[in-house]
DNA sequence: TTTTCTAATCTCATATAATGAGATATATAT
DNA sequence: ATATATATCTCATTATATGAGATTAGAAAA
């Protein structure tokens, strides 16, 4: 890529990541100290993110993430792309496990099914398009748990703690994050049962799950291994078709 | 306010503006034709912000906003500051009413307790601070649904479809922008009442919610009218000293 | 209340980075 | 294979960003 890049604006974006649940204020003295910018520059740069809504001032020299920056990123989750490409993947696989498919994107409710694959068979398990997954108790619920911060997860779960097994909860997402898989057998539906993957962006962030599900009594251990390793490896596809 | 602005990130802050929910797809072509940027120039842009981690490539010369916008939006909404100038205008309000009042911020599981002041009555209400209220049923929660976006609206209201009488909702969420304050008489809580207003930032973006609330007894006609005057003057002088 | 100190904000000459015209590359349609 | 449209790249010129130093604002101390 020899386009030459803004370095203006690769600043102002340092700037804007500075900014933590730990420490959200942004003033030009952790500017300067932290990114080794002059402190003049520093200050223009936060005034500059404010008149651009990115930052609002708290105080006299200090900011924090806006308001703004909160809309557009409610907006960023909710126009996930590709979806139209990744149809041909769901397709093969399912033929591989002859057993439904589906894709998932993050939604604040939950994943949220955003394409299907149905299986070829007489008896089969069905999902609508638009259909949102329980946090806790879904496969791919608990891949976007494993994928956000405890802060994150705190939040959203903020309305479920009385379900909540902590030290159990922590334990999955360990294992999930060390898999690279997520299971459940009959936690979201008593019958159903599923293996689901993440696909990543080149930033290593989370952007959507594909998983295998279908009736528990088809999801033998031997198919599970199976379905486990497949459903990876098309993630895997996903992710290297996504960089193009 | 001298401090000169970059213009540079002013623009970057413009083409990431033009992502919406209809249109989320940002190409060189748009920016040219929408803000009348020379075509290399917007390239250019469109490749830095990509950089950046603002957007992402979905093909050739097409971007969208990326997931690092939307963690970053996350982390927005979930520092709200303020809090602690604002808890004497709670305090004021309450001595005013002699009824406990209360502060919300957005979450996505809906409008979350962060500041009360509680009423100096042997009989009050008390909520404790984290409670998050419900969006359709609360005061607070009609107030932030008024001020979203159709498709964030369904979004949030997505598990609870059934529950939605949608013109009934809709003119209720006409004539709370119409008012510039929310109620609720024991729809939340069986015997609670609420009179809510927003308070918000220069930019007209919502970022808070004050609210007076107790005993549905105590909530006649009469001082519902003096309770809505009151949070209305509170939000309004709470508006004043955030822009100091 | 006044004074002092520190950090934030502002100014402007200079340096550097951004711009845009035009060349080149790529993808798609024929 | 060729033609076309659009995306990407290059580089001389121009405009904007930078940073040193001056000024201002606000908090703390006397």
């Amino acid at each position: 890529m020899a386009t030459p890049l803004n370095g203006t604006i690769l600043k102002a974006f340092q700037i804007l990541r500075l900014a933590s649940f730990e420490r959200p204020d942004i003033s030009a003295q952790r500017v300067q100290s932290e990114l080794g910018m002059n402190f003049a520059t520093a200050h223009r740069f936060l005034v500059t993110l404010e008149e651009a809504g990115a930052l609002i001032s708290i105080r006299r020299g200090v900011y924090r993430l806006g308001p703004s920056v909160g809309k557009m990123g409610r907006l960023a989750e909710s126009t996930t792309p590709h979806l139209e490409a990744i149809q041909p993947f769901l397709d093969a696989l399912r033929a591989r496990l002859n057993e439904s498919v589906m894709l998932c994107r993050f939604s604040r409710a939950g994943p949220t099914c955003v394409a299907v694959a149905l299986a070829e068979r007489p008896i089969t398990v069905a999902i609508r398009i638009g259909t949102t997954l329980n946090f806790l108790t879904s496969a791919q619920g608990r891949l976007w748990l494993a994928s956000l911060e405890p802060w994150e997860r705190d939040e959203l779960l903020a309305g479920e703690s009385h379900l909540v097994d902590r030290p159990g909860l922590e334990a999955d997402l360990a294992a999930i994050r060390r898999d690279g898989v997520a299971q459940n057998y009959g936690d979201a539906e008593p019958d159903i049962a599923a293996v689901a993957a993440p696909i990543r962006n080149a930033q290593g962030d989370l952007l959507l799950t594909v998983a295998v599900f279908g009736p528990k009594t088809r999801f033998t251990s031997d198919f599970i291994s199976m379905a486990a390793e497949s459903v990876k490896r098309v993630a895997g596809d996903v992710e290297i078709s996504l960089t193009r």
